[in-house]
DNA sequence: CTAACATGTTAAAAATATTTGACATGAGTG
DNA sequence: CACTCATGTCAAATATTTTTAACATGTTAG
Protein backbone atom coordinates (compact mmCIF):
# COMPACT_ATOMS: atom_id res chain seq x y z
CA UNK A 1 0.00 0.00 0.00
CA UNK A 2 0.97 3.65 0.34
CA UNK A 3 3.18 4.11 -2.66
CA UNK A 4 4.46 7.27 -3.01
CA UNK A 5 3.16 9.34 -6.12
CA UNK A 6 6.19 10.14 -8.27
CA UNK A 7 6.27 13.71 -8.45
CA UNK A 8 8.25 15.73 -5.73
CA UNK A 9 7.50 19.52 -4.72
CA UNK A 10 9.19 22.51 -3.15
CA UNK A 11 5.94 23.58 -1.42
CA UNK A 12 7.64 23.16 2.20
CA UNK A 13 10.96 25.35 1.06
CA UNK A 14 8.78 28.24 -1.03
CA UNK A 15 6.36 28.34 2.47
CA UNK A 16 10.12 29.00 4.93
CA UNK A 17 12.13 31.20 2.03
CA UNK A 18 9.17 33.28 1.09
CA UNK A 19 8.47 34.40 4.44
CA UNK A 20 7.74 31.88 6.79
CA UNK A 21 4.28 30.99 5.70
CA UNK A 22 2.07 28.32 7.56
CA UNK A 23 0.37 25.18 6.44
CA UNK A 24 -2.84 26.72 7.77
CA UNK A 25 -1.85 30.21 5.83
CA UNK A 26 -1.05 28.64 2.46
CA UNK A 27 -4.02 26.30 2.56
CA UNK A 28 -6.58 29.19 3.17
CA UNK A 29 -5.07 31.16 0.59
CA UNK A 30 -5.44 28.24 -1.88
CA UNK A 31 -8.87 27.06 -0.46
CA UNK A 32 -7.72 24.14 1.24
CA UNK A 33 -6.96 22.46 4.59
CA UNK A 34 -4.28 22.32 6.21
CA UNK A 35 -4.19 18.82 6.54
CA UNK A 36 -3.70 18.51 2.32
CA UNK A 37 -0.86 20.80 2.36
CA UNK A 38 1.07 18.75 5.04
CA UNK A 39 -0.45 15.71 2.58
CA UNK A 40 1.14 17.36 -0.38
CA UNK A 41 4.42 18.14 1.22
CA UNK A 42 4.75 14.53 2.56
CA UNK A 43 3.59 13.09 -1.21
CA UNK A 44 1.11 11.15 0.31
CA UNK A 45 -1.30 11.43 -3.03
CA UNK A 46 -1.11 13.36 -6.31
CA UNK A 47 -2.94 16.94 -5.73
CA UNK A 48 -5.68 18.08 -8.39
CA UNK A 49 -4.14 20.38 -10.86
CA UNK A 50 -6.16 23.21 -9.94
CA UNK A 51 -4.53 22.80 -6.57
CA UNK A 52 -1.03 22.41 -7.90
CA UNK A 53 -1.74 25.38 -10.11
CA UNK A 54 -3.06 27.65 -7.11
CA UNK A 55 -0.21 26.66 -4.81
CA UNK A 56 2.14 27.85 -8.13
CA UNK A 57 0.28 30.56 -8.60
CA UNK A 58 0.41 32.07 -5.00
CA UNK A 59 4.37 31.65 -4.93
CA UNK A 60 3.96 33.33 -8.22
CA UNK A 61 6.45 31.12 -9.75
CA UNK A 62 5.53 28.14 -12.62
CA UNK A 63 4.10 24.92 -12.04
CA UNK A 64 7.63 23.14 -12.40
CA UNK A 65 9.28 25.11 -9.71
CA UNK A 66 6.97 23.50 -7.38
CA UNK A 67 6.18 20.35 -8.38
CA UNK A 68 8.67 17.79 -10.34
CA UNK A 69 8.78 14.41 -12.20
CA UNK A 70 10.64 12.22 -9.86
CA UNK A 71 10.00 8.14 -10.70
CA UNK B 1 -23.06 22.85 -10.82
CA UNK B 2 -20.89 22.06 -13.95
CA UNK B 3 -18.68 25.10 -13.63
CA UNK B 4 -16.00 24.47 -15.96
CA UNK B 5 -12.66 24.27 -14.47
CA UNK B 6 -10.47 27.48 -14.94
CA UNK B 7 -7.46 25.48 -16.57
CA UNK B 8 -7.81 25.54 -20.42
CA UNK B 9 -5.70 22.91 -22.33
CA UNK B 10 -3.55 22.38 -25.64
CA UNK B 11 -3.87 18.70 -25.54
CA UNK B 12 -6.33 18.40 -28.73
CA UNK B 13 -3.95 20.52 -30.97
CA UNK B 14 -0.93 18.72 -29.25
CA UNK B 15 -2.74 15.68 -30.56
CA UNK B 16 -3.10 16.70 -33.79
CA UNK B 17 0.20 17.87 -34.89
CA UNK B 18 1.72 15.29 -32.72
CA UNK B 19 0.53 12.88 -36.03
CA UNK B 20 -2.74 12.62 -35.34
CA UNK B 21 -2.79 10.67 -32.36
CA UNK B 22 -6.00 9.50 -31.44
CA UNK B 23 -7.55 9.80 -27.55
CA UNK B 24 -7.65 6.09 -27.20
CA UNK B 25 -3.97 5.65 -27.98
CA UNK B 26 -3.22 8.99 -25.92
CA UNK B 27 -5.49 7.43 -23.40
CA UNK B 28 -3.49 4.04 -23.47
CA UNK B 29 -0.16 5.68 -23.71
CA UNK B 30 -0.46 7.51 -19.79
CA UNK B 31 -2.63 5.02 -18.69
CA UNK B 32 -6.30 6.48 -18.19
CA UNK B 33 -9.28 5.58 -20.54
CA UNK B 34 -10.26 7.67 -23.75
CA UNK B 35 -13.08 9.08 -22.31
CA UNK B 36 -11.08 10.74 -19.26
CA UNK B 37 -8.90 12.35 -22.04
CA UNK B 38 -12.23 13.63 -23.76
CA UNK B 39 -13.37 14.90 -20.35
CA UNK B 40 -10.30 16.56 -20.31
CA UNK B 41 -10.17 18.02 -23.63
CA UNK B 42 -13.38 19.56 -22.64
CA UNK B 43 -12.57 21.23 -19.43
CA UNK B 44 -14.65 18.42 -17.91
CA UNK B 45 -13.10 18.23 -14.34
CA UNK B 46 -9.41 18.73 -12.72
CA UNK B 47 -7.19 15.89 -13.69
CA UNK B 48 -4.89 14.49 -11.52
CA UNK B 49 -1.31 16.34 -11.79
CA UNK B 50 0.43 13.22 -12.19
CA UNK B 51 -2.32 12.59 -15.43
CA UNK B 52 -1.48 16.23 -16.38
CA UNK B 53 2.57 15.58 -16.10
CA UNK B 54 2.35 12.05 -17.53
CA UNK B 55 0.52 13.54 -20.69
CA UNK B 56 3.12 16.65 -20.97
CA UNK B 57 5.66 14.02 -20.62
CA UNK B 58 4.26 12.25 -23.75
CA UNK B 59 4.43 15.03 -25.75
CA UNK B 60 7.91 16.09 -24.22
CA UNK B 61 6.60 19.26 -23.26
CA UNK B 62 6.24 21.17 -20.39
CA UNK B 63 2.91 20.98 -18.17
CA UNK B 64 2.60 24.81 -18.78
CA UNK B 65 2.81 23.99 -22.49
CA UNK B 66 -0.15 21.91 -22.10
CA UNK B 67 -2.53 23.20 -19.21
CA UNK B 68 -2.58 26.88 -18.76
CA UNK B 69 -4.89 28.89 -15.92
CA UNK B 70 -7.42 30.66 -17.18
CA UNK B 71 -9.83 31.68 -15.14
C1' DC C 1 4.63 26.87 34.20
C1' DT C 2 0.83 27.87 30.94
C1' DA C 3 -1.05 29.22 26.81
C1' DA C 4 -0.80 29.62 22.01
C1' DC C 5 1.02 27.91 17.77
C1' DA C 6 2.89 24.74 14.03
C1' DT C 7 3.05 20.39 12.55
C1' DG C 8 2.09 15.18 12.38
C1' DT C 9 -1.31 11.85 12.16
C1' DT C 10 -5.63 9.28 11.77
C1' DA C 11 -10.37 7.62 10.93
C1' DA C 12 -14.58 8.49 8.84
C1' DA C 13 -17.27 11.05 5.74
C1' DA C 14 -17.89 13.84 1.62
C1' DA C 15 -16.50 15.32 -2.79
C1' DT C 16 -14.43 14.54 -7.03
C1' DA C 17 -11.94 11.92 -10.59
C1' DT C 18 -11.79 7.84 -13.21
C1' DT C 19 -13.40 3.44 -15.06
C1' DT C 20 -16.59 0.41 -17.23
C1' DG C 21 -19.97 -0.57 -20.35
C1' DA C 22 -23.05 1.01 -23.03
C1' DC C 23 -25.32 3.64 -27.15
C1' DA C 24 -25.14 7.51 -30.62
C1' DT C 25 -23.26 10.35 -34.56
C1' DG C 26 -20.40 11.64 -38.45
C1' DA C 27 -16.51 10.65 -41.57
C1' DG C 28 -14.35 7.66 -44.39
C1' DT C 29 -13.78 3.18 -47.02
C1' DG C 30 -14.84 -1.21 -49.37
C1' DC D 1 -25.05 0.10 -48.47
C1' DA D 2 -22.33 -2.07 -44.68
C1' DC D 3 -18.36 -1.51 -41.91
C1' DT D 4 -14.88 0.53 -39.11
C1' DC D 5 -13.08 4.23 -36.52
C1' DA D 6 -12.98 8.58 -33.79
C1' DT D 7 -15.51 11.07 -30.83
C1' DG D 8 -19.47 12.50 -27.65
C1' DT D 9 -22.09 11.25 -23.88
C1' DC D 10 -24.22 9.02 -19.92
C1' DA D 11 -25.16 6.26 -15.73
C1' DA D 12 -23.40 3.40 -12.33
C1' DA D 13 -19.56 1.66 -9.93
C1' DT D 14 -14.95 2.25 -8.06
C1' DA D 15 -10.85 4.83 -6.71
C1' DT D 16 -8.76 8.73 -5.03
C1' DT D 17 -8.54 13.21 -3.01
C1' DT D 18 -10.09 16.38 0.39
C1' DT D 19 -12.56 17.68 4.51
C1' DT D 20 -13.77 17.43 9.26
C1' DA D 21 -12.79 16.55 13.80
C1' DA D 22 -10.13 14.87 16.78
C1' DC D 23 -5.58 14.03 19.65
C1' DA D 24 -0.40 14.20 19.98
C1' DT D 25 4.32 16.48 20.10
C1' DG D 26 7.68 20.16 20.30
C1' DT D 27 8.54 25.11 20.38
C1' DT D 28 7.98 29.76 21.79
C1' DA D 29 6.13 33.70 24.38
C1' DG D 30 4.35 35.68 28.63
Amino acid sequence: MAKKFPIANQVRALREHKGNITQTELGEAVGVTRQTIAAIEQRRYSPSLETAFRIALFFQVGIEDVFNWDE
